[in-house]
DNA sequence: CTGTATAAAGAGACCGGTCTCACAACATAT
DNA sequence: ATATGTTGTGAGACCGGTCTCTTTATACAG
């Protein structure tokens, strides 16, 4: 393998220079395009890069000029199909504007969250998207602001940081899904999110550290309330956070003296999973049991029956996301703003209608 | 806005240096943790770097140590759940060893593809792991090995590029399943593919130029061959892209004179698109049609009947190639090898027995 | 034919780290 | 007291680009 030798010193602009019989500069000028060159140079040096198979070096490159051309994407779980539906949003309105993207894994984890922002502000990325893991820890992205580096919040806003966000609009989702539930006939209702939390139950709507959880469940109890219902917080329950707990929260939630006859899912994985222990448990759709979860996920529309959902269009905040951020590296004039992408009810088949 | 000023030059080492009133040099071995420092002074410079936010400049540090600690994938869809997942397990492998992952897109396109690699070995990338869209166009992929930089390949070999790869084995995968079709009594068995063909059909097996896409259609021709079914080409269809696509292909398929009583898809999605292009025709799995899909998506657990299929165990793909760029980045002895990754028939509900 | 504007090419500083080498200070051996 | 070693610190080259400033060559005007 004549190949072996690895780390065979990569070709620089100084080598082309040398082989056009130029200087390092001219030939940076061809190399780099910018500046004024002779055709019949700027010839030369392109045969004698060509011939060595130049590639420029991106990180010298943005050593001198200050930009990286990167955007840095910090999400909470790349598997989850809302996120990855989010970094092509992303990604495609970066490519459109010339740049690339990073992602980076927090696994809806602070402290993962904290390195990984560290990491791609030491990369020296352009622009960062991230979406906080807490509402209530911010001293980190305050420190992006100010490391200078634009910053865009994504599904999650966080008001005292004064910095653009891009998220649906959870609280009417949740209303729109609630109202429909109650419209149906249905009383008692459950909302199941995915957030952790010392206990399934809740007390203090308040404290829920992540904005997007805390205004659907705002909407979702204001709509209990505003319909006369007793005990909005009571079927609340957090930390389905997998197969496991899931199971026994949905079990736990359907053994009580009046179970509810309708789950709300915060996500589609949520929704997947409560879907599963439902079906272990033996229960039918809609008729034991109604649901509707946010997302439009593949799998929502291969069930029987297929899963009622809030359609979050998620691409397209994810386009939004990009294009705000890439608007700020470039110092567009703007205030900084929380955009809502509105959702919407997808009515299929899996809520049941009670009469009374 | 005090922080409007955006670009107010970081924090660097000499500042640092400067606050901490020792040498650049001093302080950068403490910043950067090699050499050795006194521990009075090593409380300076870090008392500095606190108080002034130190943050280093990884594009520097990767200037002057010629290592990036990052590795570049370049995978066909990140919204497919085979990569998404795969992505998961290479970044597990690359955090355990330090290192950070780069994602770029190619759409399944070669041109894009090319321009990935070359972006990520401009910024200078400790090592690829590539998921080559064409077996046919690899003078980029040499490019890689010439410039030094380590590479695996991803789901698809090319044993022309006397390179490493990590494969399902897609051949024994395809025999499997095929085998288990015709036992249970199918003979007319069709292969349903996502890749790009000029027309549906197809001639020559040897000028499919993805290998995992060949290797299956090997397998499952074998089988049919050696169960001495007549044309064994008749049902195999490439181009079931998206949903269009595959609502066509189907409904020319099933048109047929003899129309199969089986069908093998790909990958999920094609999978999925199957499956929802039968629901509207009207057809009920598995009584008018058998399937198996390739890749344990969510989707496939959760239909009526669920899909069986083949579980491709992708997370131990992606970790396993991960595991290996990063032995031949530090630079461990190996020989060059296809590494397989077994798969297994996981029967559920969507497969009928055929009475003869 | 000289003066000046202009275009093209070269020289070298710079970005922010790492790292080699020189050197100073002090401890231990002879 | 001198030689030798050890440890901690400083000076400055270097990575591979960009970019400013200077120099050289050429064109055109007076």
């Amino acid at each position: 393998m004549e190949d072996s030798a690895h780390s065979k010193r990569a070709v620089t602009v100084a080598d082309v220079a040398k082989a056009a019989k130029v200087s390092k500069a001219t030939a940076a000028r061809v190399l780099g395009g910018y500046g004024v060159v002779s055709a019949k140079i700027t010839d030369q040096v392109m045969a004698a890069a060509a011939a060595l198979e130049y590639r420029p070096n991106e990180l010298a490159r943005s050593m001198s000029t200050g930009r990286s051309g990167i955007i840095g994407v910090v999400v909470g779980d790349i598997e989850n199909a809302f996120f990855s539906l989010a970094v092509r949003g992303i990604s495609d309105a970066a490519r459109l504007a010339g740049f690339n993207v990073i992602i980076a894994n927090s696994g809806e984890e602070l402290d993962a969250e904290k390195s990984a922002v560290d990491l791609l502000i030491g990369k020296r990325v352009d622009g960062l998207i991230v979406t906080p893991a807490r509402c209530d820890s911010i001293e980190h992205l305050r420190h992006v602001r100010r490391a200078g580096v634009p910053l865009v919040l994504f599904d999650r806003a966080i008001p005292e940081l004064d910095v653009d966000a891009v998220t649906g609009d959870d609280r009417d989702a949740a209303i729109t899904a609630t109202r429909y539930l109650i419209a149906q006939g249905h009383r008692r209702l459950a909302y199941v999110s995915a957030m952790d939390a010392e206990d399934g139950g809740l007390t203090d709507i308040g404290r829920i550290s992540n904005s997007a959880v805390r205004e659907r469940v705002e909407g979702f109890v204001s709509v209990l309330t505003e319909a006369g219902l007793p005990n909005p917080l009571h079927y609340i329950r957090l930390g389905a956070t997998n197969h496991q707990q899931t199971d026994s929260v949905i079990k736990r939630l359907l053994s009580e003296g009046s179970p509810p006859t309708a789950l709300l899912a915060s996500d589609s994985l949520v929704g997947l999973r409560i879907f599963k222990s439902l079906q272990s448990l033996g229960l039918s759709i809609p008729k034991d049991v109604s649901m509707i979860s946010f997302l439009d996920a593949d799998w929502t529309s291969v069930t029987v029956p297929p899963i009622t959902i809030v359609d979050q269009r998620v691409y397209e905040m994810g386009k939004l996301a990009g294009e705000r951020l890439i608007a700020r590296i470039e110092r567009a004039p703007l205030a900084v703003e929380r955009l809502r992408v509105s959702t919407s009810l997808v009515v299929r088949g899996s809520v049941a209608t009670i009469d009374r």
